[in-house]
DNA sequence: ATGAAAATTTAGGTTTGTCTAAAAAAAAGT
DNA sequence: ACTTTTTTTTAGACAAACCTAAATTTTCAT
């Protein structure tokens, strides 16, 4: 089935958008993610249902379908494999990689695909600790905490992230902080919720609870 | 400048439409390389003679202004390093990249480009002997001679091809011809133009003249 | 339960890039 | 020189993806 960028990126967002449990998607939330008025995205479902890459009923939100699923997926799993290719190979930082992967995540050529997973080594992760998903839309399920909800003086390892705006990811940079670092709490402020960790067994800082609840951890 | 992808092919036809010599380039030479209407691509070209990438004279042709020929070579240089990229690194057939080029020579970062060219070692031909365009768009340009109007028992090198097409690349694979092949014309049937030529001085073969014309050669 | 607020859809338009059919200009043939 | 043919442009339409403004439906608060 052939979609056009624009379509690829609403499916794009709705999987994103049902992510984190909601079975249903609204049409304000995808207008927001897309950057266009609600409008736009009334005409947009409609559209997507009739190819039947969606569930939608007026005025009742919208999910996708099995097929509009693998589809997401295979962008997503492009988008992240890219990703991994501009960090690993061309030497980008982490927070310079996302704007180009959301063009070349619409390059269409299933053999391109395998043949940069297969230079990449078959990455399980972007460098932003996302999952990437296979062939077949399958990926690694991580079992994470936030850091905000880790218990004192448990050690921890940086798995992901909630947040990947570059912002976040420079200020991480500038913290220290990392994908596979070691983190430990060492003091919970109750006051405001922020944190004074270690990390890596050599430097302490503080940090705030919002950024503490964007810091997904494996505990150990 | 922000051009769309479509304006951005409308350049690079013109480009190549006007580099075996011709000053103006016709409408309908424009809408049958890009495989559209002429009535279209006269509309395209009010347009593109607006932002001034283009000088336009109605019924006259057209020819690309100083700007517009850096643009169409920044596409072609991006268009050549992809094509490298693919072969060299992900293993690709030569007859296999032009296609997935057309699609990467639109994606839109300087540093991506940048890196990719340095990654690549700073590669001055693309993998069917064509020159890369640096930066500036200047390229190397290499003297050379169609295999048709070689001389006799000269011994010559294959540098570039006139043709890059899918079926002609797989052609030349099947008989062994190649960029660096060294080639020399044993015979030459008068009667059709085909040539009797020895690859690496290890094998004969006999090629038509259609072929021959499209091969080009450094004498040495 | 009912009126106000919020969310969503519809109606009607715009822009981009395409098309067909018709008109106009240029080139070619005699 | 004057037809005829070819090339090019214009006129008018259409699909995709967006918009604003207005109508409709749902949700929320009293
Ligand atoms: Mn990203
Ligand atoms: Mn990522
Ligand atoms: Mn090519
Ligand atoms: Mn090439």
């Amino acid at each position: 089935m052939f979609l056009s960028f624009t379509e690829e990126n609403y499916l794009k967002a709705i999987y994103h958008l049902s992510e984190d449990g909601k079975i249903d998607v609204s049409t304000n939330a995808i207008s927001d993610a897309l950057n266009t008025k609600p409008a736009s995205v009334s005409d947009m479902l409609k559209k997507l249902s009739q190819k039947e890459v969606i569930n939608y009923i007026k005025y009742q939100g919208v999910s996708l379908t099995p097929s509009g699923k693998k589809i997401a997926l295979q962008i997503i799993r492009k988008h992240r494999l890219w990703e991994v290719f501009l960090v690993e190979k061309l030497k980008f930082n982490w927070d310079e990689v996302h704007e180009i992967a959301e063009q070349l995540e619409h390059i269409q050529s299933n053999l391109l695909i395998e043949r940069l997973d297969e230079f990449l080594g078959f990455p399980p992760f972007d460098p932003h600790g996302d999952p990437i998903p296979n062939e077949r839309g399958e990926m690694k399920a991580k079992k994470h905490t936030p850091l905000s909800e880790t218990d004192l003086h448990n050690q921890g390892k940086v798995i992901g992230l909630k947040e990947t705006s570059p912002l976040f990811l420079q200020y991480l940079d500038k913290a220290g902080i990392y994908i596979g670092a070691k983190i430990k709490v060492m003091d919970k402020i109750e006051f405001d919720g922020s944190l004074e960790i270690l990390i890596d067994n050599k430097k302490t800082i503080l940090v705030s609870s919002e950024v503490a609840k964007n810091i997904l951890i494996a505990e150990s």
